[in-house]
DNA sequence: CCAAAAGTGTTTAAAATACACCCATGC
DNA sequence: GCATGGGTGTATTTTAAACACTTTTGG
């Protein structure tokens, strides 16, 4: 099929496979440079940036659909996935930027399931940055990371989508295995602290902060220390998964 | 209109008023006798008992459908609302429970966009015991408050949904102004602290909590006492709601 | 006057914070 | 050899937990 096919189809008879007035949104965090980024695609025709969404099948789980939708942007399987919000203002109308999609294609419009109000369900992701692939996809010219404190312009209320997720973020900090999905398998206390600290928006202090998730007893220190470094190597840690979870049900207390 | 062509109406109708497969859940929560309670409806026919729930209006913000059932339940307008989850396993079928509801009432059954798959959002609310007055709705035989404690057998996922609700509720507790909507204007630190031992389910030292909460400012002493007790009498204390709101947003620390 | 439950204060333990010195590495 | 940032230890303050005696009220 064509793309312009493909996308009519879409349009015009895509209701049949999917839920009507239903969507997932997407806000991908990943963590590189010492920096919480944020994967966002950039809409044709619009300009504007966009969080990764996706609709849900007639039989499928909305856990399922945000998968589906990450392993496309990502490339990722097995993606550590939290559902927020469900964002539900009868105004976030989709309606304008779809029919002006639609023209945009050389279509003059009609009826379509597109154009009605949707609800939409907010899924907060944390990946690997490392791992990660940015896949645009066909409504889309671009696939890109952003600093959170740097996002662009955004359609519709997915910026206030995105907040709320960060907002989410720091809430679940302490009870959502942020750092084992954020960070690589082996990574430095530093690299941990700065993790906390960009989600925290606050200066931790170095010492008091090792002493603290070390007392916690998720993270083994391995002999191995980073290489070509200017200054004395730090160690690699890792997660120890099984005392990790645990301390998670009873919190962290950052 | 009668009860029965209200309802047919509903069941081949509603789509034109509603949102397809999407549906709204309360778990409403009281606080009376020092017990934490939930109020339910008995489902009529099916024996077994349901979350007040409804439907959204097609133009409708989503918290605004759960304030129209809540006041239709409770009677109670400016309740305190709070979105927890969205439940969307695909399995959560209505279908069966409305064809059977359907041939009790004598209808043969046909096409309804009740019979397919639901999303529902949950919201779970905090009233005032002493100012509800429950209300049962036309498909229902009763409604009734239980212990949190000694929920009865409910329809579908309504058990898990009710137990993600108490479960958002605890976390919330440090976050939420839960004391002030679900205790009376005044109430004595007695009260205050067999709402958050059955919350957090877990005893607390009497003389801690006192010192806890005043030093967070957010009550004020009355000098009322409550009359009656064969006792020394315990005054009675009112939120300042001003410092509530600010000592809500760093968090009570229970 | 006694049982029941509330008011108040002190002592102790634990946790968070603040702070200082030494160490390894690349340039 | 020096700038940079990491590793470790200790003193201090703050907060939480444990605990005991006195007070008021109805019966």
């Amino acid at each position: 099929m064509t793309f312009e096919k493909e996308l009519k189809d879409h349009y015009f008879h895509g209701h049949e496979k999917y839920l009507r007035h239903i969507s997932v949104d997407c806000v991908i965090f990943g963590f590189h440079d010492n920096e919480l980024k944020v994967l966002l695609l950039k809409a044709k025709y619009a300009g504007k940036w966009a969080l990764p969404g996706g609709f849900i099948l007639k039989d499928e789980h909305l856990d399922d659909s945000a998968k589906r939708i990450l392993k496309d942007r990502t490339g990722l399987d097995k993606i550590y996935l939290h559902q927020f919000y469900t964002f539900s203002d009868p105004n976030r109308s989709t309606k304008k930027i779809n029919q002006q999609f639609l023209r945009n294609i050389g279509f003059k419009g009609g009826k379509s399931w597109m154009f009605e109000r949707f609800v939409s369900v907010g899924y907060s992701a944390l990946v690997d940055f490392t791992k990660v692939k940015p896949i645009a996809d066909n409504i889309s010219d671009a696939c890109e990371w952003f600093k959170v404190n740097e996002v662009p312009e955004m359609i519709l209320d997915h910026r206030h989508i995105f907040e709320m997720a960060l907002k989410n973020l720091r809430l679940q900090l302490n009870f959502q295995p942020v750092g084992f999905n954020l960070l690589s398998k082996k990574f430095t206390m530093p690299e941990l602290q700065k993790l906390y600290e960009t989600i925290l928006n606050k200066k931790l202090d170095r010492r008091n902060f090792q002493r603290k998730i070390m007392s916690t007893g998720i993270l083994v220190k391995l002999k191995e220390t980073k290489k070509g470094v200017s200054h004395k190597a730090p160690f690699y840690y890792k997660f120890d998964l099984i005392k990790y979870s645990k301390a998670l049900k009873a919190g962290l207390g950052f």
